[in-house]
DNA sequence: CTTGTCTATGCAACGAGTTGCATAGCAAGA
DNA sequence: TCTTGCTATGCAACTCGTTGCATAGACAAG
């Protein structure tokens, strides 16, 4: 389980609500972890209750109060633990793969329409992945050298994109296979 | 949820027991789809009494019988009414890349050695998708026309090969910046 | 002043996935 | 014969993840 270390990394790159860290969630970090702000609010309470995180009510103007978390010693050890700790290699889900297989037993063609809707999807994410890059890291104003933590939130992002350009080139080569298999008309 | 329609494909390409699925799941399926023994036997059990599948005693010699599962037409309706409907894009969990941008608040340098056994298993991962490639596909003995369904498992492999080789090009850019992060001694 | 939208937090129920354990047939070798 | 190892199936307990729902403050549009 690393939904925890996931937080205490963004944490401590910036503390943060339940609320911001959902919506990091659904951005940079959510890149490489998906979590619902239900399971971040649950895990948040347990992290407390560890002594991992410390919470903070911050009144708000022109929107209710948040509570801001941020990261413990004993958080930071914990941190340090895992990032010892060898973890197994990902485990995958690709419910497309799994509809490929088995157009073979409904109708190949009618996948089409459902490929090209996925490779759209990640040429959106790779034009979205290309802008934050440039952003932040190889646009104008980035001539300063980076620290640190910007190098490898940069690699991080460049494995981003490198996926999304396989991921493009793969679906590519899947949809002239659906299309070589459906008889001429 | 789609492990039933996982089975449900792995079942129709060839009925067998539940055993006999586990092992798919840790060879050919379980590059795009993960699944335990326990799973497995479970959703064997739900299948069934949703009229999925059927189950049939086969007697066998040196070792113990086993229940060899078929898929029914209720069972294929099932897969069929899947297959039609979207799925969303993958949900993705990679500890690796939430433990690359934890390394700062650490040692980036002691990440290196788990980098590298990361690109180890992927190299080892590649070469054997590439073996299987070989065997089925492209090797001496291929000179038959594929069917539709070899065509579509072919797809399904070369997008296994691009994974690997692009994640391990990228592993070579992780332990660059890391290396290019440790001080010179 | 009502409706909609965004911020902000949370409960309850359920389903999916993991871990540890248990049983048993059969074969090969020490 | 006893252990080891592979085949084969399964239970129980637990944790993780998803879905639906509920509440509430603040602001903007109609």
């Amino acid at each position: 389980m690393a939904l925890e270390h996931a937080i205490l990394v963004s944490l401590l790159e910036k503390p943060g609500s339940g609320y911001e860290l959902s919506r990091r969630f659904e951005r940079s970090i959510g890149y490489f972890w998906t979590a619902t702000h239900q399971q971040i609010y649950r895990v948040l309470k347990r992290m407390e209750q560890d002594g991992w995180i410390d919470v903070r009510d911050v009144p708000q103007q022109g929107r209710p109060d948040k509570k801001e978390y941020s990261v413990t010693g004993p958080g930071r050890a914990a941190l340090s633990g895992w990032l010892h700790e060898p973890v197994e290699p990902e485990s995958v889900r690709h419910d497309l793969a799994v509809k490929i297989r088995g157009a073979v037993f409904d109708d190949p063609a009618a996948l089409i329409r459902e490929v090209e809707r996925h490779r759209q999807a990640h040429a959106d994410r790779l034009t979205h992945y290309l802008a934050g890059e440039q952003r932040d890291f190889t646009g104008p104003g980035a001539d300063a050298p980076l620290d640190a933590g910007q190098e490898l939130q940069h690699v991080v992002l460049r494995g981003g994109i490198a996926y999304e350009r396989m991921t493009i080139a793969w679906l590519d080569d899947v949809l002239a296979t659906l299309h070589r298999l459906r008889p001429a008309p």
